[in-house]
DNA sequence: CTATAATGTGACCTGCTAGTCATATGACCT
DNA sequence: AGGTCATATGACTAGCAGGTCACATTATAG
C-alpha cells in the first residue's frame, strides 16, 4: 500500500501520478516498467516517489485494488435485468459487463491485464509470422471437416479457430505448468487422470463446436 | 541466423551454447534474459557469443527453428492410427502427440512458450491471492448451476472452472487487443458484429459444458 | 618454418536501472 | 520572531545491461 502522504496529496497531483503509471505499466508491464520514467511523465522527483510509495510493485498493487473496487461499484449500478437468471446468461452478463467496463478503462485494465495475463497471446509484435502458420493450419482444418460435413457449413471457420488456437495453447500452458511440478512428467502426461481431463477438456470445444450456428440461430 | 562461424563449431559445444540459452529463456522470457549469464553459464566469452549470434533474438529465433523441426520429425514419426480420421480426432490426436512431445522437450518447450505466450495465465507467482478470488467465484457459480440442474451434476467442477477463466481471460484479452484498434472502442464493442462473435464463442462453451460428462461416459 | 586467416578473449564503454540521502522549501504552531 | 515537522528535491551510488575492439591464440596453407 502507498504511504500516508501519497494519500495526503491533492487529488490533482494523485491522479497524474497515476495516469503515468498506468501507462507506463500497459506499455512495458510490471518488470520492465521504469521508476524513472514514471517520475519524469509525471513532474515529481524521484525522492518523492519513494516518499510515496515502497516500489513499483507497490503503484501496481494499489493500481489492481483501484480497479477492483470501480469494476464493483460499475457492477453493482448496473444490476442484471432479470433476477432470476439462467447461471449461463448470468456469466453472459457478466462476461458484456466486463467488456463494457474494459472499453470505458481502457488503459486501466491494459495496464493490469498485461501484468496479469502476459502481453496477450494474439498479438505478440515479432512473430506474427510464427502464429500465422498455426491459424492457417487450423482454418484449413475446419474448412476441410466443413467439406467433409463433420461441422455445419454455416460455421465462422475465424471463430472456431480462436476457439481450437485457445485450447491448444490452454492446454499447452497447462502440461508445462503443472507437469513442471511432478517428479517424472512423461509418466503424469501419460496418466489416466491427466488424459482423461484433457479428453474432457477437448470434448467440450469439440461437442460446442460441432453444431454451433444453426442451433445458435435458433436459441438467439 | 546464427552465424556461419557458430555452425562450424563442434557440436558438443553448440549443445552447451542452446542447453545454457535455454535454461536462460526458460527462466526469464526474452527481454529479461541476459546474454551475460548465457555466456557464462555456457562457459564462453563475451566476444565469442557475438562471433555466432547477432544477439539474443537471434538465438532464440534459432531455437524456434530447431523446435519446430524436431516437432516435425516427431509426428512424422508418428502417423496417426488411422488413416480416415474424424477432424475432432485428428484435432485430438494432435494434441495428445503435442503432450507427449512437450514432456519429452520440457525445457526447450518452456524457454519457446514462455516467450510466445507470456509467463501463462495461471501460474504466475505473486497474484495467486488475486487470481484465487476469481476462480473460487467461478466455482460457487458452476455448483450453484450444477444444484439448479442447469449443469449435469457429473461435471468436474474444476475442469468447468478452467472452462469459463480461460474464455473470460480470452475474450478480455481479444477486447483490449482488437478494440485498441478502432478509433471508437466503445461503439466497436457495442457493435452487432463483436457482440454477435462473443455470443457464439460464449455459446460454444455453454453448449459444450452443459452436458459434458454424461455425453463424455457414453462417448468414450 | 613462416605467413595468413579464423577463432577466442575479457577489459572497457555507454546507458540504463532501483534506491538513498543531505539539503531545501514551506506550512503551521507558540 | 523562532521552532518544528511534513514534504520536495536531484545528485549520487552501485549494479547490471548490451555491445565493441585491440589483442592473443590456434589452425591452415605454402
Amino acid at each position: 500500500m502507498p504511504k500516508q502522504t501519497f494519500f495526503n496529496l491533492p487529488s490533482e497531483k494523485r491522479e497524474t501520478i497515476i495516469h503515468a503509471a498506468v501507462e507506463e505499466f500497459a506499455q512495458y508491464g510490471l518488470e520492465n516498467a521504469s521508476t524513472n520514467r514514471i517520475v519524469e511523465n509525471s513532474g515529481i522527483s524521484k525522492g518523492s516517489f519513494y516518499q510515496y510509495f515502497e516500489d513499483k510493485q507497490d503503484v501496481f498493487m494499489y493500481l489492481l485494488s483501484v480497479l477492483e473496487r470501480e469494476k464493483m461499484e460499475y457492477f453493482q449500478d448496473r444490476h442484471p435485468p432479470s433476477g432470476n437468471m439462467d447461471t449461463f446468461e448470468y456469466f453472459r452478463w457478466m462476461i458484456k459487463a466486463g467488456m463494457e467496463f474494459n472499453s470505458a478503462y481502457p488503459r486501466m485494465t491494459q495496464a493490469v491485464s498485461r501484468v496479469l495475463l502476459g502481453e496477450g497471446l494474439y498479438y505478440g509484435k515479432n512473430f506474427a509470422d510464427y502464429r500465422a502458420k498455426t491459424t492457417q493450419a487450423l482454418s484449413m482444418m475446419i474448412q476441410q471437416a466443413i467439406e467433409r460435413g463433420e461441422v455445419d457449413p454455416s460455421v465462422d471457420v475465424e471463430l472456431a479457430v480462436m476457439v481450437m488456437d485457445t485450447w491448444t495453447n490452454a492446454i499447452s500452458t497447462y502440461i508445462l505448468n503443472e507437469g513442471m511440478k511432478q517428479k517424472d512428467i512423461v509418466r503424469w502426461v501419460r496418466s489416466a487422470r491427466t488424459q482423461e481431463k484433457i479428453d474432457k477438456l477437448l470434448y467440450v470445444m469439440e461437442y460446442g463446436l460441432r453444431k454451433t450456428e444453426s442451433q445458435f440461430m435458433k436459441s438467439s
